[in-house]
DNA sequence: TCCATATCCGACCGGGCGGTTAGATGACCG
DNA sequence: CGGTCATCTAACCGCCCGGTCGGATATGGA
């Protein structure tokens, strides 16, 4: 028999944290109740503390979780982009598909406050190494051209403003599909900060075809030159140009 | 005597409202218990139904007024702005200035699911409205052409959520001024939408100038044309191009 | 087969919170 | 001065929720 009386034990763990998360997610900590967690996997309130000693640790290991999922996001934009600018939106693409889909432990991330102190102390940590290398991302997209310059902090927090907003409209149901979404945010941000910003967007996201390379990593890999980005294109195609230096300091 | 007993009920009634707002934003609704909003007051729990039947009913006082407060900014926007553009940021950078110094009822917005039913719906519907005459700024903009073609929903999400999400990292006493982060942030969103999008930003948001003009409402009233966006500029001005039609469709 | 252990339940406890009530205080008005 | 009303307090109630406990059932190893 494959499942060991461990990996039976580690899986309804899982089981727990994604159920947890989700209602969490939903009605908020706070006014979600251990009974409702337990309701939603078909058992009673005690059954939970077979694999999470308090309410407070089963928060603290949902941001665990959803903070581990960020930085495999990092990983995978680092090693995927060609640039800073393709780099930091690959990885905030990922980022996006684990908010919406992966039943999201992310979205926790409202109620930081509700963490025991030490508790908080590491996830508040861990964010902002995760923050720090996000604008790393931007200062190095920056350097090789493929980011207008801008100051990073403050895009960085705008943008994960606009990612952690999306579970507020984002209806499982509806006419947007996940990749869709994805697809749409990455070329909003892209229009941002991309030195090369589109003369156009995608007008209506319910259209936007199902595969479709995110952060411009699939675009033609620029008749010209390479990994730091094209700079402005030979001549009207879909890329606006920018006007001047100014302002930059 | 100026106060009359009405008015000075209905001055501690406000009291009652912000102290509630502000405790509710620092540490959530349900986490926020009536004794911790009367000891904010230096009253007790009981004082505080003399000004509301409930906690419920002071939760969506504070939604009544924030969303008051944004059909405020969007009447403003409407009025100053030139074009579709330059409405919609000014919109945006008073609903912003509302959230940072208004000791911000606004940010409650996280909670909504704690209002009873028909507060709940009627509120939503508040948004509805605002969030729908956000979109028709949007294409009003892409039609006077001041905006690149885009889907008006998802850019007006986006907004909403990176402003939303500016109390979360928004420190009072910290190096950048409220008025330097409206300005900031309505440089970046022109960036997005804007069709002439700038060729560079403020690096350094902290060293943004006090009084900016928002939205590019201060900006040479371009020489050439008027209200509608000048278009692409004569030459190397601080605005970028675009290159070409593609994507919109 | 039998013991040890894991799993889960029903019942319970203690505390905190929303909300109520009775009464004390004081301001206004005739 | 006396009556009325607004204001606010202290004390209390009932409920819900986090957490615990003893016991029932099942599972697996020797």
């Amino acid at each position: 028999m494959f499942p060991s009386r461990e990996d039976l034990h580690e899986a309804k763990r899982q089981a727990v944290l994604r159920q947890a998360a989700t209602s969490f997610n939903a009605r908020g900590f706070h006014a979600t109740s251990l009974a409702d967690v337990a309701a939603g996997l078909g058992v009673t309130k005690a059954a939970l503390y077979h694999y999470f000693p308090n309410k407070n640790a089963l928060l603290a290991a949902c941001f665990d979780h959803a903070m581990a999922l960020c930085f495999a996001c990092l990983d995978k934009g680092r090693a995927e982009g060609r640039n800073g600018r393709e780099r930091l939106l690959l990885t905030l693409s990922g980022y996006i598909a684990q908010i919406i889909d992966d039943l999201s432990c992310a979205v926790v991330l409202l109620e930081e406050g509700a963490l025991e102190a030490d508790d908080y102390a590491k996830v508040i940590a861990e964010r902002d190494r995760f923050e720090k290398a996000l604008r790393g991302l931007v200062r190095e997209g920056v350097k090789d051209g493929s980011i207008v310059p801008c100051d990073p902090k403050l895009v960085v927090f705008i943008m994960l403003g606009a990612l952690n907003w999306v579970p507020k409209w984002y209806r499982p149901g509806g006419r947007w599909k996940p990749e869709q979404i994805a697809a749409a945010l990455a070329e909003v941000f892209d229009r941002t900060l991309s030195s090369t910003p589109a003369a156009a967007m995608t007008t209506e996201v319910a259209r936007i075809s199902g595969r479709r390379a995110k952060a411009r990593a699939a675009e033609p890999p620029a008749p010209a030159s390479d990994p730091p980005d094209p700079g402005p294109p030979k001549r009207r195609g879909t890329r606006a140009r920018t006007n001047g230096a100014a302002k930059a300091r």
